[in-house]
DNA sequence: CATCAGGCCCTCA
DNA sequence: TGAGGGCCTGAT
């Protein structure tokens, strides 16, 4: 399998392990050369692509599995390959190819292409963005530290909303271990050369999860109690978080369609999305920002609240809510990436630790 | 054994 | 409308 090549400023390392609320890191590939970032994701890129004849062929959602690598003093750019599982390749075999042609592996690699433009913002223009930093005093000094910092969209809204909701008042290895343990139990699996890969699990799977490892049940008029450890949530350490991951699946297949988010302004869905319980001010804004691309949303944790506090009120200790609206006003469609850059900035100039010891 | 972690929910002025 | 207490859990 030839490599493709990826052509955009970008720096894979950083974005990824920037810490950014969509989703659980991907698998490390290789330990041994830490001087390059090498790492799987397992994704499904869309269900039809174009087959011979002007046929077009379904493969309800291709797994694929990519790797990427990227040697850490070049950020302009990246290569990845690409496999498929057996299985899928089977399919292939019944619906008359022997394997997959030229021409649909060709559109396999656009499909890819077009998901890994999602997931890392390809298309956001940088250099434009730090001309923007640059104009103001506080953000300039976060260019160097941040060069090819990008967004990291999740691939799932879905899997955005339930790791968002999970990372509330919880430390990162703890929301990301949680997440992880969700998809072992029950995201579909996928095995390909590379091992095992597995989905996030749909909404209407979680209503089937339940919340303790023994629940009360009621039969033939009596009450006893059910074992019910296997689809148990709290199993995964989410704590008090289980039911409203539970009630947040069920509004969401009742009431709220993810199709419609992304078409609205920020303003609608942001009063949309706080109506999933479990979610706040900070979570929606991290679900509309990672999940649906909103970028004028400004996710405001203690660390943002701090840090705008610190560079541009003297100080003064300012509220959440306040940070969010000076954020949104200040920054406008660039607040996401403002907030990012913050974050990095503050973190790696030693700032934050000038900060949290006062 | 306390304390705390990239908030949210609920209660009560 | 907003301030403040309590909270699963696991790491330190």
């Amino acid at each position: 399998m030839s490599s493709q090549k990826i052509n955009s400023l970008i720096d894979l390392n950083l974005t990824q392990y920037s810490g950014q609320t969509s989703q659980s890191p991907w698998r490390h590939n290789s330990m041994e050369n830490i001087d390059k970032f090498d790492e799987l994701i397992y994704l499904k890129v869309p269900s039809i692509i174009d087959g011979l004849d002007d046929k077009t062929i379904n493969l309800n959602g291709l797994p694929v599995l990519l790797n990427l690598s990227q040697d850490k003093d070049n950020i302009n750019g990246f290569e990845y390959t690409y496999s498929l599982p057996q299985k899928v390749e089977k399919q292939a075999f019944s619906i008359g190819q022997d394997n997959l042609s030229k021409k649909e592996l060709q559109s396999i690699e656009r499909e890819i292409d077009s998901n890994l433009n999602n997931i890392y913002d390809l298309e956001f223009d940088l250099e434009k963005f730090y001309e923007f930093l640059l104009e103001d005093e506080k953000l300039a000094p976060s260019v160097d530290f941040c060069k090819g910092l990008r967004l990291f969209i999740a691939k799932d809204p879905f899997e955005c909303i339930i790791s968002s909701i999970c990372s509330a008042n919880n430390s990162i290895a703890r929301w990301t271990a949680s997440i992880d343990k969700i998809k072992l139990n029950w995201g579909e699996k996928v095995e390909f050369d590379e091992g095992m890969f597995y989905g996030f699990p749909s909404p209407k799977d979680f209503l089937d999860f339940y919340e303790t490892p023994i629940e009360q049940s009621e039969a033939d008029g009596r009450r006893y109690e059910v074992d019910c450890y296997t689809k148990n949530l709290k199993s995964c350490g989410v704590g008090y978080r289980a039911p409203y991951m539970k009630k947040a699946s069920q509004m969401l297949i009742d009431e709220i369609d993810m199709n419609d988010v992304s078409k609205m302004a920020y303003d609608e869905a942001f009063d949309l999305i706080l109506r999933l319980p479990g979610v706040g001010p900070k979570v929606a804004d991290c679900i509309l920002l990672y999940g649906f691309g909103f970028q004028e949303a400004f996710p405001s944790d203690v660390w943002i609240k701090r840090i705008v506090s610190h560079l541009y009120f003297d100080g003064e200790d300012i509220s959440a809510d306040k940070t969010r609206e000076f954020g949104i006003e200040r920054f406008g469609d660039y607040a996401g990436y403002a907030q990012l850059y913050l974050f990095h900035y503050a973190r790696k100039s030693g700032l934050m630790d000038e900060i949290k010891n006062k």
